[in-house]
DNA sequence: TCACAAATGTTTCCAATGGAAATATACTGC
DNA sequence: GCAGTATATTTCCATTGGAAACATTTGTGA
């Protein structure tokens, strides 16, 4: 009962490991964190829903590889301007990247910081929020905030940095907007440091 | 087979309603937010695991009246120390009240922020994260960080508080600490506003 | 007091999920 | 060719939330 003009569906995917990981991709964006399970994500790609256990050994493992995944886009999308000359615009474009990242792909910015979710032991992942963090490293150095005499600026500086894009990003993503609910831009929001002060059109007083 | 000096269990158990959300506190503290499933809720209570559905409708309902429970938690956390003389010290105790409260009950605090589990329609949530907010709005209040010049200065100022303590204390939930780990205090990483600056002990500089 | 409705719980059943185990198929090195 | 490994399927199972039917208690109005 094979048609002889189009082949059999072979046994064997070829890449099933990287169709997975963008199977997933695809599942959270459409349909949700809640609707990414194991046997979705098999299904959209065509195999059983065991199939993905010789590539990831368990659905911790496959979340596991997306959110890696996710880290490298993430970290893309905070170098967006990175060119630019303005060392202001950069620091400006990587805090604005890190937030429209959370935006545009909300189920797996949530996926990515679930432990419960994804194993931070995998190097893979790891080393992929490391990258992405150094962003946030590098910004944060050129920063002068702390007037406060305590040690261990820098890395203060950093959780500061870091604590208030995420909580911004975080509680966009959840709908946790102020009772009256307008949109902020995360840059409108940051206080004067020594840098992102002089915001060109939104602020005219810098 | 009754034992005549032990009254059989009643059918009717009397109050439930609040005897299931006191257990799906204990479990979450004691095993999870993972563990907090509808069965073990109703088993911890000792009924079936459809009677809750009488009282919340449904696992959502139930998790909702948790996480309104743990608002209240989480405001009387952030006013431990509001009848201090010292308006400074009050600032400080509630930003670390946020976070005390999230590393004391992280599966809670972790629910009490997933839209996913709980509904946001339900006034009693609503209030209940309302009034919590109220506390931060307070601080904001008294906050001069806005040289800028925008518009919503007070909006802005909640946001950007906000942001900063829940990014922290999310961080802090999820494990993620920088690199080299060592645990940080909230008002250690605050800019100096002119407020939360002088901090008697660990910041001899103020 | 009694009939009857409403509230509260239980039992039973069902679909969906992740995983384990056994099996089938394809590839690889010798 | 042929054994051994890698990859994928089928089957089975425990757990979960929920729907439906039924049981028990409580409340209400004549």
């Amino acid at each position: 009962m094979q048609d002889e003009t189009t082949p059999p569906k072979p046994y064997h995917h070829g890449s099933l490991k990287e169709a997975l990981v963008a199977a997933g991709m695809e599942i959270l964006d459409a349909r949700g964190l809640e609707a990414l399970s194991l046997r979705a994500i098999a299904a959209h790609v065509g195999v059983s829903h065991t199939a993905p256990k010789n590539h990831f050994g368990s659905l911790k493992g496959l979340l596991t590889a997306i959110a890696a995944n996710g880290f490298h886009r993430h970290r893309t999308y905070m170098l967006a301007d990175a060119n630019s000359d303005d060392p202001k615009q950069r620091q400006r474009a990587a805090m604005q990247g890190y937030v429209r990242f959370a935006a545009d792909h909300p189920h797996l910015f949530r996926l990515m910081f679930s432990p419960a979710l994804c194993s931070f032991d995998d190097p893979a992942l790891t080393n992929a929020a490391r990258a992405s963090y150094g962003v946030l490293q590098d910004i944060a150095a050129g920063l002068d905030w702390d007037k406060s005499g305590l040690p261990d600026g820098a890395r203060r500086a950093e959780m500061m940095l870091w604590s208030m894009v995420h909580g911004f990003a975080t509680l966009q993503v959840a709908g946790m907007t102020p009772p009256d609910g307008a949109m902020l831009d995360i840059t409108d929001i940051m206080p004067n440091f020594g840098f992102l002060a002089q915001n060109g059109t939104q602020n005219p007083h810098g």
